[in-house]
DNA sequence: CTTGACCCCGCCCCAGGGGCAGGGTCCGAC
DNA sequence: GTCGGACCCTGCCCCTGGGGCGGGGTCAAG
């Protein structure tokens, strides 16, 4: 009975705390062995392949329970069993792999946060030249978009980028980040505001079946974030309603 | 305020569950946004990109207490943190690889219980006509052994192989392994008794200075897993050791 | 004006162990 | 022959990352 092994001896060969054998025996997943005189558990070379066997299962994600179902099952049931935890193991590399992709865009970007397309949008803006203020405020303004309702957001970033290939559209965008830090009694606002005038007017919104605003001009004029507006664009609002006065 | 999400937009926009989304609240991982007149809690666009990121982190299997440390921190931490989560889920892609190859070992054969080593050598006594009994005896003596000492455990194994390639001694092994089912009146045992005799005396052990046996005499002789003896190896012994009587 | 989908909070549950307390035991060195 | 360190025993509570459920209030579309 030289040969027996005790908890220990048994944990390190498989691989496994002494807790975790313990565990196992708790919920019946491996016969408590005999013990010895002073009461230790003393294990046979058979313990040792069943506890391998539960190792390798339940390190491949296998519930503890199943695990035992599975080791007390006839062959076939193990067998097409091993295909199923195979798939599924597949499936987490796939996507530990994809989540590997994800955390190196965490780095910067915003590619992370916004679909493709989008990002690209944010990439192009960044390359005209927009404040990253506005760009911050485009891309949160996309995100509520596509959480209100995917299709129309991706309607709306379609008619965005046929927008952006308008020159005065690109300028007026331009124009309008710039005045956002403007003193509000600026004297190109009115300027600016007949501008906007004068091209809504010209660009009437495909969308009016539909309850919803033209996205280009409710990111030109309506901002409903916190915080996102500022004295001049408060009064380019008030020129552009037409009320020069004090409020509306 | 029309932009703002309620909980379940949130967390569809992310990907996660609503309840979640409640459980980083608790945490401190995402502040709790402000909440509308019902009391429902009302999401910014900004709640959306912290909440990607914890997603993204917890994932990759960073502890939560650890997200928001990382998320709370410096730029520079962040990227030297993800270079080692990166690290470490490269090592996990790893593991899991392995856990599939384990996981089709588990259909049939030894390899996942034994070191390779020994699994050869069960393959080439197979090969051998060795039966399965023995076979399994073997690597059951094999396992013991192992987890009393790793380093003796490959010197017996080496030692082994060589005698695998004595004739005498896979005649010896073959007849011992066969003799197991005789009756044990058998009048081929003395005949074998006296052969195994010579050839121990011709072959003593080499690890004289130690106090263990010669595995192979272990294997042949001196099994002490409990019901592996037959009455016809029980009368070998007693040949063996001269005591040709009742009991020894 | 109802009906289904959504939201609130709170409480208990799960796996798969880890940690610690408070004790007994074994074995090799001295 | 005894001492120290490593090992073993049981039992209990703790953790993460949520899931499930119950009992209630709310919103929006037909």
């Amino acid at each position: 009975m030289s040969g027996m092994l005790t908890i220990g001896r048994l944990a390190d060969y498989a691989g496994v705390t002494v807790k975790a054998i313990r565990h196992y025996h708790e919920r019946g997943l491996l016969t408590e062995p005999g013990r010895d005189s002073s009461g230790y558990r003393r294990y046979t070379a058979e313990h040792a392949v069943r506890l391998i066997k539960i190792r390798t299962l339940a390190r491949a994600g296998v519930p503890l329970a199943r695990v035992k179902d599975l080791l007390d099952a006839d062959p076939e049931t193990l067998t097409a069993a091993i295909a199923e935890i195979d798939h599924d193991l597949e499936d987490r590399i796939a996507q530990l792999r994809r989540t590997r992709d994800q955390l190196a865009q965490l780095r910067g970007g915003d590619r992370l946060f916004v679909s493709p397309e989008v990002a690209d949008l944010l990439d192009d803006l960044r390359d005209l030249g927009v404040s990253e203020r506005a760009i911050q405020a485009e891309r949160d303004g996309w995100i509520l978009m596509r959480t209100a309702s995917p299709e129309d957001a991706a309607l709306w970033l379609t008619e965005k980028r046929e927008l952006m290939t308008d020159p005065e559209f690109r300028a007026l965008y331009l124009d309008h980040d710039a005045a956002y830090d403007w003193p509000p009694d600026d004297p190109r606002l009115p300027g600016l505001a007949d501008r906007t005038r004068s091209w809504l007017a010209a660009h009437p919104s495909r969308f009016g079946t539909r309850p919803v605003r033209n996205p280009a001009i409710a990111r030109l004029a309506a901002r409903s974030q916190p915080g996102a507006s500022s004295p001049a664009w408060e009064r380019l609002a008030r020129l552009m309603t037409g009320q020069a006065g004090v409020k509306g």
